[in-house]
DNA sequence: CCTACCGATCGGTAGG
DNA sequence: CCTACCGATCGGTAGG
């Protein structure tokens, strides 16, 4: 039984991460379930065996990488750092989410507008938080005086921002490596960010 | 003749706008050309007298919007501006188009995936010698002791992956002005660059 | 610019 | 996990 379970289990892992890398590839309306069939192994219908429905699949992707980022926020907010400590720790956590959680991450970024409600409110009331939070930190660090006086809503989305254009580098020919992406675009957004 | 012309450029005009917003809006696969009709006001059968294809739209649509951004970038190469000059009316230059162009160049940057052959193939071309001239003026800055020795390919995906982050605000209440976005914007990142 | 309609494909279900 | 199939919707066409 609990065998069963967990064959199930990770049956439907595969699917969603299947799932992932398509809806990231080509969008979630533009994927269909017999696409998604064929790439798992399994006729269309079988799928049902494992998920409730395409939109479930969309919804435990985002649900899932949010929950990331919302712990690693989370344990921030407790951490024994200051202001830019605390920014570049969110840099690289988002960077590395970027290059190694690549297409749960993108699809977050990107499909977030195909989820149906609840969820598609549930989750922008989520991240309007999470931007919030990021804005506070830039915001200590400027009152603390260890960030240049800059608009804490331009910082944060020149942050996320940067981030997320390594989606164009990560679909090209990589003439660059991960590490040197990551440290370069820390040193960029930091210097531009410390006083 | 040239009156009826002229009637039917322009209600191809409405159309192609309004697929536009839509595209912008939920994506072009998620748009169907009879919710389109709708937004136009006629039958979706009626569409195929002023266009001849859904896809048609989407070229031109992508093309216009790109086209666009060589014809800038062809006239600032011919200038007199210092590197920096140079990256401020760059940087300057696509924060308006995703402020008075949003619809079009949002197209542009997130559906150009769904460009068909050999539409998408020549986009991507396209694109992949624009971003090599930014990275040129960048060296050149680099060269002339204006900018700060930082990766020519790191500031470009920077400076292009910011102004994209727009999209977020131009979605949101907007509590900052179009004005102060863009300043601020240059100002965080050409003082980034600068010596 | 409309009515009427086409074949293809969609997400999903029934039944085994 | 499969075969067989459903109703709905898709982009697009014929004919007027």
């Amino acid at each position: 039984m609990t065998e069963f379970k967990r064959k199930k289990a990770s049956k439907k892992e595969l699917i969603i991460q299947k799932a992932s890398a398509m809806f990231r590839e080509k969008g979630f309306p533009a994927t269909s379930m017999r696409d998604l069939a064929d790439e798992v192994g399994i006729e269309a219908a079988s799928l049902y065996n494992h998920i409730q429905s395409k939109s479930e699949i969309l919804q435990e992707i985002i649900y899932r990488t949010a929950n990331d980022c919302n712990i690693h926020l989370d344990n921030l907010d407790v951490a024994q750092l200051n202001s830019i400590e605390k920014l570049e720790s969110l840099i690289r956590f988002h960077v590395q989410m970027m290059i190694h959680q690549f297409d749960d991450y993108t699809v977050m970024i990107n499909e977030w507008i195909h989820l149906s409600e609840p969820y598609q409110t549930n989750f922008i009331t989520q991240r309007r938080i999470y931007v919030q939070r990021m804005e506070n930190i830039i915001q200590q660090g400027i009152d603390h005086q260890e960030i240049k006086t800059v608009l804490p809503y331009i910082a944060m989305l020149t942050i996320l921002s940067s981030v997320r254009g390594l989606e164009f580098w990560h679909r090209s020919e990589k003439h660059v490596s991960p590490q040197v992406i990551e440290d370069n675009m820390v040193a960029f957004l930091i210097n531009g960010l410390k006083k």
